[in-house]
DNA sequence: CATCCGGGTTAATGGGCGTTAACCACATGT
DNA sequence: ACATGTGGTTAACGCCCATTAACCCGGATG
């Protein structure tokens, strides 16, 4: 019974869990050894395995865990319901975009490691990544009168990719701070759902002029 | 120009090439054995030794080559330059999203495993890199009013992981078409760099945390 | 005081894998 | 016919690394 958890600040095997997402992130699930993780949190290599039943276990936990916390605080921000469609987009994206300034690494690990899972464990993330799509999704096609399904589920995914991306960017400051980058990142979200409306022909276009688009084929 | 696609019948390295992104990209450098690369082209093992000096070779030649292969086609579509920017910024657009589209391995690549290249390689592909971002923001601020050169960049950016986001999706048909994911991938990519212009109304963004952006599309 | 036991330690084990060695079969030009 | 280079082959070497074994120590427990 000693399964305490109320006053720990930070128990070693969340200390373990933070130091291995920087480290799988950085340097990818194979290209980083237990004793790395080991030494990052002050114990050495097979010390780990007081806290985990592996490698893999480590990064079962990190990906399950993310998948379910984005999905939850999804949820809870959508059944929350703002007033207006708009109000609980804006809510999604921002919350995303929390994760994905706050929890880079995991961010990464989430759409970069996922086949190193056991069959599993693989399922059930895939899973929670479509429930949360999915979410998107039904918000989106209530905001913009968007044509088909499909095309929703390619602009969310996009979107997701825009949002995600600040992990990619170069360490330097030459980037805006957090909060520029947050209010940025808002803005081209909602400046890519905007376009993505009509087929050929009908609409207007969004803020842009070019809507030439006209079939890459030029 | 050199769009070889011709007679140039897959030499047995571009083919190994070819293969080894493929992997690579499926289940990371790290992930993937040299008997796998060559049992993909139907040798066996150390033969590959015979194109290549090992396997960290493939990998740079692999990301040296689409980083340039990326910069080369920029220029040149920036060079031969279209009736208005916004035309150039369509050109490069649709170039960007005919990579993503047609060789998504390489593009997973690109941004995933940078790390495990010998310093001098990763410099070379992370300047070739830093050039081709140059090449857009250039562009899109000609296009957009766009207030910070920082903010343009970070826009290029989250337009880059919105164009290279249809890797991340599942492999089943419940996508669009490429023709219509072309259009529609253009499209988004247009409505997120056509939002990103005015600061709001305060001016600087010191503090204030969701802005919730009003900036309604409808 | 004795006993657990949570959380460490270092040493050993064992498999996987990149790379090298040694050897071989053609196709070719001389 | 002969050397030669090209593109293979299989076996062997060595390292790295995840995991396990065996041992240890301090503090609750009782």
């Amino acid at each position: 019974m000693s399964n305490a958890q109320a006053p720990a600040p930070t128990s070693r095997r969340e200390q373990i869990l933070k130091e291995a997402a920087r480290l799988f992130a950085e340097r990818g699930f194979h290209g980083v050894g237990v004793d790395e993780i080991g030494a990052a949190v002050g114990i050495s290599g097979p010390g780990l395995y007081r806290h985990f039943a592996g490698k893999d276990a480590m990064l079962a936990e990190l990906l399950v865990g993310i998948s379910e916390r984005l999905l939850e605080g999804g949820r809870m921000r959508v059944a929350e319901g703002g007033e207006s469609p708009e109000a609980v987009l804006d809510a999604l994206i921002d919350g995303h975009i929390d994760f994905a300034l706050d929890d880079r690494p995991l961010i990464t690990l989430h759409d970069r490691e996922l086949d190193r899972l056991r069959e599993a464990d693989r399922k059930r993330v895939r899973q929670l990544q479509r429930q949360y799509v999915e979410l998107w999704v039904a918000v989106v096609r209530r905001v913009h009168p968007v044509p088909s399904e499909s095309r929703a589920r390619a602009a969310v995914h996009a979107v997701f990719g825009l949002l995600n991306s600040t992990p990619h960017l170069g360490r330097p400051g030459a980037l805006p701070g957090r909060t520029e980058m947050a209010e940025l990142l808002h803005r081209l979200a909602l400046g890519a759902f905007g376009a993505v409306a009509g087929e050929p022909a009908g609409g207007e276009p969004a803020a842009g002029e070019s809507i030439a688009v006209g079939v890459p084929g030029a």
